[in-house]
DNA sequence: CCACCATAAGTAATTTAGTTACATTTTAAA
DNA sequence: TTTAAAATGTAACTAAATTACTTATGGTGG
């Protein structure tokens, strides 16, 4: 629950106050810390250049019960992380547990969403944002917040970008679009009727489609390119959180796309706006 | 960089097909997974019931060198997780790489900041927004988004939420600050003048000023409690990303520790708020 | 400057853990 | 019901790790 100290970041903080042949170990180790975790206590004696009981001693200066210990520690801090499955938030937990809770949570969804990640789905979304005329985010609710801050990101970009959450607005928007424009529903749950609704009239426009939201839901049904979020909120009596910032993560990953296709044109493009901005700030003071 | 399997998945996955006494290590493994990566065989082979040589044979049936190997892989797949410092994304990068890039950096920063989470800032912030009469939520530019999302969360208690992006009306607003009210600055930097000014003038006018921001900023001096977010952006040439993301989950953790303080009564509250949207939504076919 | 003590490192013996080969049992099919 | 193949267990064996002990090194007081 708590900051789990690295067990590799240890290492190399106390390589200073490491005896000759514990600087050794340490070197060896640090070296090639995943071969560590695969060779034999004798393997790596040689390696580092001592003897076999140094290489124990030196285990059990970092609290290792022995060197299988160690190197299951080491093998576990290789991999900076979170435990899986961590639990929905209770009304016992307190202040030294629910903020790690939720932040492992988040953590275990984004792992979860990033090997599950629909990369043809995102570069054809890439290819249609790159080549539109217009784009429009749309979402209402927590979803109206994603919308702005894409509207926020793909605003340094060229193209006109809009948001709306007024479903009157919508339903016109919709209605008026064009061959050019691309329409950008986010909806978590895929089921909101304002969205389906005015996907469905975006799709009769002629206009592009895309759907950032859940497999098989509704709006992905009438989505030109679906980007399929598939985010379990853990959370049933508290707020739904995690998906949101999913969704976010991905809309990063088309704005990093859509510059990478850009190219240098775009960078310098993105970097003038980006300073335009300095004269809002205080100077950062040496 | 792409999917890795989790073992213990696996494990899980290939339990139907499994003989009797490989089930058996299996739903043993599967019960406690830590307590796996600590025994020895002999242990795991008691406690599942069956032979030694059972286990070493299951060990290899996952691809594993031997039972030690099978620990060692068992122990990295409990932190599921991401290889530390993942660098920033190339102009080289392409679809294979950079939305694994990008999702790596978010859940890193994700890892450092839960690692040393203001957890007493944290614990103050509730009590003041638990206490307020009035809270608003104000940012700029990214921020924005960023206030909007935390409007949305605060919305559905009891207490009035604002936000408000207009530069004069943050200032008159700000002025107009009376003792009950919460003043919630969000600003990764902590420079941007608007907002300084407006926390400076909330502060003047005796209400309640809280900081989401980095430590030692201009902000950060003028907040009554400091909500101290560092995360350094490696997106140099890109835009900066992963610090909003930190910020939503800790708005996320307060949301949370405002309605584990608010007790049942809150959680009823909410909940009948949720439902009162269902009526937009198509249902969930069965 | 030497002697002695304390700490560090290595050697070898011992113990523990893991693996392999083989025997037995179980299960399914002929 | 027999038979063969797969599954599991037993016991012997091998490898790995640990402990106890010895040797070396370095620093300090006489």
């Amino acid at each position: 629950m708590n900051p789990k100290p690295n067990l590799l970041t240890q290492v190399a903080a106390a390589l200073p106050g490491l005896s000759k042949s514990e600087t050794k170990v340490a070197q060896a180790i640090l070296a090639d810390p995943e071969a560590a975790t695969q060779s034999s206590i004798a393997n790596l004696a040689k390696l580092a250049g001592v003897s076999e009981p140094s290489v124990n001693r030196f285990s059990k200066r970092f609290g290792a019960k022995g060197f299988p210990d160690f190197k299951i520690q080491l093998a576990t801090s290789l991999v900076s992380g979170v435990r899986y499955m961590s639990q929905a938030v209770e009304p016992s937990d307190d202040i030294a547990s629910y903020p790690y809770k939720l932040f492992d949570n988040t953590i275990s969804s984004l792992i979860l969403a990033r090997d599950a990640l629909p990369t043809e789905a995102i570069a054809e979304a890439v290819d249609l944002l790159s080549a539109a005329n217009r784009i429009l985010f749309l979402g209402l609710g927590t979803s109206a917040a994603v919308a702005k801050d894409a509207e926020h990101k793909f605003f340094r970009f060229n193209t006109p970008v809009t948001t709306q959450t007024d479903p009157l607005m919508l339903r016109m928007l919709a209605a008026g679009g064009i061959q050019g424009d691309v329409f950008f529903f986010i909806s978590h749950t895929g089921r909101t009727k304002a969205i389906v609704e005015a996907a469905e009239l975006a799709q009769a426009s002629g206009a592009t489609v895309i759907g950032l939201t859940s497999a098989k839901s509704p709006l992905a049904r009438v989505s030109d390119c679906v980007l399929e979020v598939n985010v379990t909120e853990n959370t049933d009596d508290y707020l739904p959180m995690t998906s949101r910032i999913v969704q976010l993560v991905l809309i990063d990953t088309l704005v990093t796309g859509v510059m990478l296709r850009g190219g240098s044109t775009l960078v310098e493009h993105v970097a003038r706006i980006k300073d335009s901005l300095r004269a809002t700030r205080y100077p950062v003071k040496k």
